[in-house]
RNA sequence: GGUCCGGUAGCUCAGCUGGAUAGAGCAACAGCCUUCUAAGCUGUAGGCCAUUGGUUCGAAUCCAAUCCGGAUCACCA
């Protein structure tokens, strides 16, 4: 909440209480920020306070604003009524209290440790092929969920369950014992998750041409697809590696170590990282001896031929099966035994789960037995869910190529901003070190942006035709509105840190610096909303909307030359808190913002 | 078919715990750089908030129904 809003809140509760005769509480109030149509800063809507009152709106407000002015001068100054709106004009010694707090305080915002420990679980990929631009929405996602709630207060947990084995993995590795003449990296010059990558597609080619060939042999599709060698093979590797034979093992654990290598490579320019690896060569053994204790306490049942299930029709779902008949595990099974891992190992009180809303229905399962089993992990579970990226043709497909290759995507960002940069003028500015540097600051801020600016429960639609946009509701126009006060303060101060001692603002303040306050002042409360909905979109959206502000003000007020002196102070502190306001909102969402652009 | 999610300007999206005349960006058009960074600013144009009904002093927002689009309902992961 914002310390004004809540302030106005108890205040005008307090005003209620004391003139209408009734208990009012401050969460009843409605405070809503003044429409720039009218004149006022917040607005008190007292629809629901007439009703109480028996006065009509006018009355009312008329006597809520007399009350308010006599009661708590040090907030509100002056008031208008419009009907059932009681504009509040804040005493401008309390944003001059506000600023002089705050202008310097690198951790607006910031809350203190609340020792709630929370998990979050994203990116887990499989190691079969490359990261694409789907993945980027989750990893981003991921990352600046956990920013955000470090920042409210929460010790957080970042952990990547990596998907190591199976069919899938399998496959990459017979295609590269049949087709790879021992090529590696080092051999190809070429990222490790790339190579295995390519193995994956030279299977399903291989795979394809066998069942052609069976079926043109005058079998059916599907018996094809079950007899074609390169499936067959594949399979009797995964139950060598399931007896732990030691060739397959050796081979296994040599192509994840070249897909690791790549993957941390492509982390590290994505500037995310993890406190905790699991791999399911280690979970997905799990969750057997859950579901015998759950045949125990009666929660489980099992069918005759020794399946075990559980029934979920009760909560309007189905029969859900645990434990195959030859008492092997299902996906559901190990990642009931991986929640519980993770609630062991660090004894957490929540669990977020950043995964693509094709697994809504899985994780609402999977929460719902943990609850019925009564494990104490089941509460804090939080399936964090957000849409497809979608081509402008539907969805990336592997196997017809459509996906965009998150390498690629990463060097197509820093090429376009290179390119905008030169279109903007403002290459060759600095040395080259700094000028390549900031290349990349763009670049991967207006991707990140581009991809967390949009509500995570939204699919979206992604055209690769045209680029992405470095104007308007973009990272590089924040970025760019961040250099700019650095360089108007810079040519301000010149280096030099900037006295408070004794000062006194100019006031009253204009138009536009009020604005720039009451947004600044909302800052806390955005932060603050956007961890509880678990949505960055919301500081997307902010920082946005306080770049623009500013630059609205730049456009229509000057630092340096300034009116008085007293004025040139007060636009110095806001254009400091600006820029703090902006770097932190930024640094959130993983962006960076550059000093100079 | 059941469940869940979405439908707001030509396009991409905000706004959704009910409040004043529904906002941005892109694209289009017209302006603004001898004065702090024009990757910016100002203005014009663009809307039956999918449809219909309901609740309310008041609905894009809540409820119901309908229509479109998507996801999901495996002894796959």
């Amino acid at each position: 909440m914002s310390a004004l809003i809540q302030a106005l809140k108890t205040a005008g509760a307090a005003a209620v209480t004391a003139l209408f005769n009734t208990e009012w509480k401050s969460e009843d109030i409605l405070i809503n920020q003044t429409k720039p149509e009218f004149e006022g800063d917040y607005t008190l809507v007292t629809f629901a306070i007439i009703k109480v009152a028996r006065l009509k709106p006018e009355e009312a407000g008329q006597k809520l604003g007399e009350y308010l002015v006599a009661h708590n001068s040090d907030l509100v100054t002056g008031f208008n009524v419009i009907k059932g709106f009681l504009n509040l004009h804040i005493n401008e010694k309390w944003w001059q209290q506000f600023i002089l707090n705050n202008y310097n305080n690198t951790t607006y915002g910031i809350k203190a440790p609340n020792h709630t420990k929370v998990m979050v679980e994203y990116s887990s990929p499989n190691t079969n092929k490359p990261l694409h631009f789907g993945h980027m929405r989750n990893i981003y996602l991921g990352y600046a969920v956990s920013e955000i709630l470090k920042a409210n207060g929460y010790d957080v947990i970042k952990a990547n369950l990596v998907n190591d084995r199976g069919v899938h993995i399998c496959k990459s590795m017979i295609a590269w014992q049949m087709f790879g003449n021992g090529a590696t990296p080092a051999s190809t010059g070429m990222k490790g998750d790339h190579l295995v990558g390519d193995y994956y597609v030279k299977f399903n080619n291989a795979y394809k041409q066998e069942v052609e060939t069976l079926v043109a042999g005058g079998m059916t599709k599907e018996e094809a697809e079950k007899e074609a060698p390169i499936m067959k093979a594949t399979q009797e590797m995964l139950r060598k590696w399931e007896a732990g034979d030691p060739e397959v093992r050796e081979l296994w654990s040599t192509m994840n170590g070249w897909v690791y290598e790549g993957f941390f490579k492509t982390y590290a320019r994505l500037g995310v990282d993890f406190d905790k690896m699991y791999y399911e060569s280690n979970t997905y053994l799990l969750g057997k001896t859950l579901v015998e204790e759950g045949l125990r306490k009666g929660v489980l049942f099992q069918k005759e031929d020794g399946s075990v299930w559980i029934d979920l029709t009760a909560d309007g779902l189905d029969e859900k099966l645990l434990l195959r008949g030859d008492g092997t595990s299902v996906y559901i099974t190990q990642d009931l035994g991986t929640a519980v891992l993770k609630y062991n190992d660090f004894k957490l009180n929540q669990s977020v789960y950043v995964i693509g809303d094709e697994q809504n229905y899985h994780m609402k399962v999977l929460k719902l037995i943990l609850q019925k089993m009564g494990e104490p992990c089941a509460d804090g579970i939080y399936h964090l869910s957000y849409g497809m990226v979608e081509l402008p043709t539907g969805r990336m497909k592997s196997r017809e190529g459509t996906v965009v290759d998150a390498d690629d995507m990463l060097d197509e960002m820093v090429a376009l901003a290179k390119e905008e940069s030169e279109k903007a003028g403002k290459a060759n500015s600095f040395e080259a070190e700094e000028q390549n540097a900031l290349f990349d600051i763009i670049g991967m801020g207006a991707l990140k942006f581009y991809l967390l600016r949009v509500d995570p429960k939204k699919k979206m639609i992604f055209n690769p035709e045209e680029s992405i946009d470095l104007h308007g509701f973009t990272a590089t126009s924040v970025q760019y509105t961040h250099a700019r006060i650095r360089s108007v303060l810079n040519n301000v101060l010149g280096g030099a840190a900037f006295n408070t001692e004794g000062l006194t603002l100019s006031l009253p303040l204009e138009k536009l610096e009020k604005e720039l306050l009451l947004h600044l002042e909302q800052y806390p409360m955005i932060l603050e909303s956007a961890g509880a909905e678990l949505n960055p979109a919301h500081l997307c959206n902010y920082a946005y909307d306080l770049a623009k502000l500013f630059n609205t003000f730049y456009g229509a007020h000057k630092v340096a030359a300034a009116e008085n002196e007293e004025k040139k102070n007060l636009r110095i502190m806001l254009c400091q808190m600006t820029a703090m306001t902006l770097k932190n909102s930024m640094k959130m969402l993983g962006i960076s913002v550059p000093e100079r652009m």
